[in-house]
DNA sequence: ATTGAAAATGTAATCGATTACAAGTCACTT
DNA sequence: AAGTGACTTGTAATCGATTACATTTTCAAT
């Protein structure tokens, strides 16, 4: 009747073996023989054993919490990529804490203050405007990584999509079309997603023989109303690029929602091109072409670059950058050159 | 030199005292004596000690880690909630872990086998489809707290918005503008939120001597592509509302997106209001008229609730039930009846 | 001054798993 | 037969805080 809580002894009790035999048997199965490794396993399913994962903690010395700072949970590009972070983590017995860095100032200080207070085992960084310090001699420090964007005098291990090539795929596909005339809504001008997706786009654009025109280049920061201002802009302009590849999804939504305002069309008069496939892409009308990034794998990326560097906490951790694939993905907003 | 941690005996140490005393003066503070309270304040602000949680909760029995079960975390409408849910939840030392409810089927028996496999100390369930069953004989179960949607035959304790006046505000504010003509875009049938919303605006019409022909509740079911959907119906009908309340932010983009498509003008032709105020809808344009749901403090009272019932444990709980008040935001897309 | 209850503090067991170290078993060599 | 090394297993200390219980202190009442 009194449902008590099975700990590693009851196990040991009904294997007939010793808890450090359980203990072992289930965490570092080579080391104890076949048979008594069975015997165990038999027992905890007999006694349905779940493992307390906070005596573990304690004795490990850790805290088992993995904390992720979000740059704006509202906007939904992050979920996803939480997702994919929380499944990875779990499996190592880790959770993860999510928080929004807005909430902690970004001074270094109160960064590392945050993750001390917090005890987390390790940090997620997905804000590229966050450096956490480098480790101060004498404290052992938690291994960071950054996802996503990092400023480049962060230190540590990150996990990336390969923004080069979605402006180029981006830009191909465009020129596919038949488009010549392509003009470009940036990011913010110091982000470095800014940069490389640029960077793509203008070879490609090299590649054809074309070049941008300097006021083709609409200024954007990836917000929704940025992508409509640049709308205004595009619509000023005295002569107006039949294509347009907006550095994220937000932007190109804001985009053509104040195109459509102004009365012209998409696709009919200009081509846009967006950058993330956030869900709500698909659903949008017209559908948003774009180009994707595997958010899910992201977030598994940065998990497990997290949980290697927790494992070789001593070694000297050499930073290691991941770099994962785009891909194109063609829907309604894009269409051939008009009288081509 | 070597930075080794502090914990409570040093602390007690310093302070002169029992690591006993330390432990009460900063748990339970009125049992420990004036002198001797600030005496141990001063050695944790001298020594800079941190309570380590993961021993606290050892000791205390419990994991300290809060599950929140959420249907999407793609939907922007979640991530405040969660925010909310968070931040009140750190106050009492426990972190929340973000489970996407779809990745665990709904199989009630998987429900109580996922909260037992992460130990979890609570549960926040905000999505309507489930129900977590009810304590089994014998079984000391962690407590349950529902947000936002919730089936009825679901018990415990909850927290939502009143739906029934954000409904009513909606409508409201639609015939203080001249409508008489007025719509609806309805959310999913069984959808417990879908009945108060209506509930509310058919109130108001009916205040107002008027009354929903049935032709004029399109179906939805919350999502942007039904949204997209209703404006077709919309479109097509022999005789067309001069204003649709549309139950959700993302079926007001929907719809309005399909509209502008369509060729017709919001709010020229058709007023709109959404539900739920999420951050693109200030961004949208026009800027979406719509009900402001306090979505942070939603994730705060039912981070409290569970708290709450966390405490008190051993006592029948009975269900307490929260209403938040809601608010009409009003933006661009509502007009006063043409031709009035 | 003595007494007794209330308040403050200390001692030590406890939460449940991990692991250093010790000890035991076994096969095989010399 | 004794010795060697490899492999298994057991004993008990440990992680850091909480708290039941025991003990001491305080202070008002007699």
């Amino acid at each position: 009747m009194t449902n008590k809580t099975i700990k590693i002894k009851d196990v040991a009790i009904v294997a007939g073996v010793s808890t450090a035999t359980v203990s072992r048997a289930l965490s570092k199965p080579e080391q104890v023989s076949e048979a008594t490794r069975s015997a165990v396993l038999d027992a905890v399913r007999q006694t349905g054993y779940r493992i307390n994962q906070t005596a573990r903690n304690l004795r490990k010395q850790r805290s088992g919490v993995i904390a992720a700072l979000i740059p704006d949970l509202g906007n939904p590009f992050f979920s996803q990529i939480l997702s994919g972070m929380a499944s990875e983590l779990s499996k190592e017995g880790l959770s993860l804490i999510v928080v929004d860095s807005q909430q902690i100032g970004f001074e270094p200080a109160q960064m590392l203050e945050f993750l001390y207070m917090k005890q987390a085992d390790g940090l997620i960084v997905l804000d590229g405007r966050i450096i956490v310090p480098h480790a101060t001699a004498g404290g052992s420090r938690s291994p960071v990584v950054y996802a996503c964007e990092w400023n480049s005098q962060a230190d540590g291990s990150g996990v990336r999509v390969d923004n080069e090539s979605g402006g180029r795929l981006a830009v191909e596909h465009l020129l596919a079309l038949g488009h010549t005339d392509i003009g470009f809504v940036l990011g913010p001008q110091q982000n470095p997603l800014t940069g490389s997706r640029k960077d793509g786009a203008l070879a490609a654009l090299h590649q054809a023989g074309l070049n941008l025109p300097a006021h083709w280049a609409l200024s954007g920061d990836f917000t929704l109303d940025s992508g409509a201002k640049a709308a205004q802009d595009w619509a000023a302009l005295p002569v107006r690029p039949t294509a347009m590849f907006c550095m994220s999804d937000q932007m190109a939504f804001g985009f053509i929602a104040e195109l459509t305002r102004l009365g012209y069309a998409v696709p009919d008069d200009v081509s846009v091109v967006g950058f993330d496939d956030i869900e709500i892409a698909h659903y949008f009308t017209p559908g948003l072409t774009t180009i994707r990034q595997p958010r899910f794998a992201v977030g598994c990326e940065a998990a497990k670059l997290l949980t290697c560097a927790l494992q070789k906490e001593q070694k000297d951790e050499q930073a290691s950058h991941t770099v994962l694939p785009v891909e194109l993905i063609v829907r309604a907003t894009t269409a051939a050159r008009e009288g081509t």
